[in-house]
DNA sequence: AGCCCATGACAGGTTTTTCCTGACATTGCG
DNA sequence: CGCAATGTCAGGAAAAACCTGTCATGGGCT
């Protein structure tokens, strides 16, 4: 049988090197390109064409959905699987759209990357169980996805919301984003609209669950 | 020469597997013990007492920091190395006020987890190139630091500076406490007169780094 | 092409919250 | 006993947040 093709791309090289440990002590898998960043990612993911890539979602260049588009275009035939910190099933969406075909979470268990390779590699989509249902009870073929989600944020709200849950007062965010106070409390009501977030302590609660309470950037 | 004994704490069990299989890789290091928890954390390096811990800075039920004091509290012979994304010098202070010997970030290079074992090993600090410069401007050897301390907090100071710091707001922390907005808003300025907090988000910051806001789920 | 609507960006005015400046009773400690 | 720290609260001023609109732009969809 031949071997199951794989590049990594992860920011964070100690991550990288563990996670290449680790699937190296797979035997039915083999290694074949390594990235930490969007661009070189996509660099190697076209050179090596690897059956399946294992990207990141936080890039410090790009998004991992980004890269997973650019990759799609440039070389459909690799399946990508999306691995992340955030448990949020907002983020689930546009990975899938974007072509990914697993989406998994860090912190599910190890043997779940092997399993998810085996299921991607077979032409099958791979969803992290935790929330796999989730995500499929509203839609269970297309993803849909309706329902108490309304909608997923866009760049300044998610930075806004951030922000709030670091404790900075709309003045202050204001300043940081360079906009004006209004312009601020206008990102902040429509995304606690949309994550139906009424009061601060929401919101704080909100960032240590997607764990923005840990770097101010 | 006898193996380096290691416990590993880390939510993200991929992670967790992927260290594991970067140590493991080394001939002189044993791995006696892992945990994805504070509260297991503690308790494996109680029970397995290594040579090193290596501990993640977030974890879900209480920060690494919290953790370090914890389980140096109750087993002063480990010697603890911090994992983590955060670039912020911010955290280093108080990962190594709370007694940890290592601050070591994620995204460097995958030996230097190993460099910075042996080190720590030898009973030396190792903090990561990448903000030790940054980190050791200010306070060349000892870390006492602790910055403007204007007394302890008292119960209540520190009741109130716990729900300021989860986002609540005076009424909803009079509710909560039972006490008049008048009252809260007396231990609030008196707290942060005392630790030197001027805006809501210093509040924030300094319950980050007292592991206060660690995942209320 | 034309339309819709999500997004980015603001403003005015009202409501809430917070901040500043006291005040007073209680309690432990030298 | 006096005194400092703490727990408790008020009044009024100042700041921040909130609500309700406006307007432009740029994709997407029909």
């Amino acid at each position: 049988m031949t071997p199951i093709r794989i590049s990594l791309v992860d920011d964070h090289p100690v991550v990288l090197a563990g996670i290449r440990a680790l699937l190296q002590a797979a035997p039915e898998v083999e290694l074949v390109g390594e990235a930490s960043t969007g661009a070189t990612g996509l660099k190697i993911i076209c050179e090596c064409s690897p059956d399946i890539a294992v990207i990141d979602l936080s890039l410090p260049d790009m998004s991992g959905i980004e890269l997973t588009r650019k990759a799609l275009k440039r070389c459909p035939g690799v399946k990508i699987i999306v691995l992340t910190v955030h448990e949020d099933r907002a983020y689930i969406h546009p990975v899938l759209e974007a072509g990914a075909r697993g989406y998994l979470l860090k912190r599910s268990a190890a043997d779940e990357l092997l399993r998810a390779i085996r299921i991607v590699k077979q032409g099958d989509t791979y969803l992290d169980p935790a929330i796999a249902e989730k995500a499929s009870m509203a839609a269970p073929h297309s993803y849909a996805v309706a329902g108490n989600d309304g909608g997923e944020l866009s760049r300044r709200e998610e930075d806004v919301l951030k922000l709030v849950a670091q404790g900075l007062s709309n003045k202050q965010i204001a300043g940081q984003l360079e906009v004006s106070i209004k312009t601020v409390e206008t990102y902040k009501s429509r995304a606690s609209e949309k994550k139906g977030l009424r009061s601060r302590a929401d919101i704080v609660r909100y960032g240590v669950q997607h764990g923005w309470l840990a770097a101010p950037n």
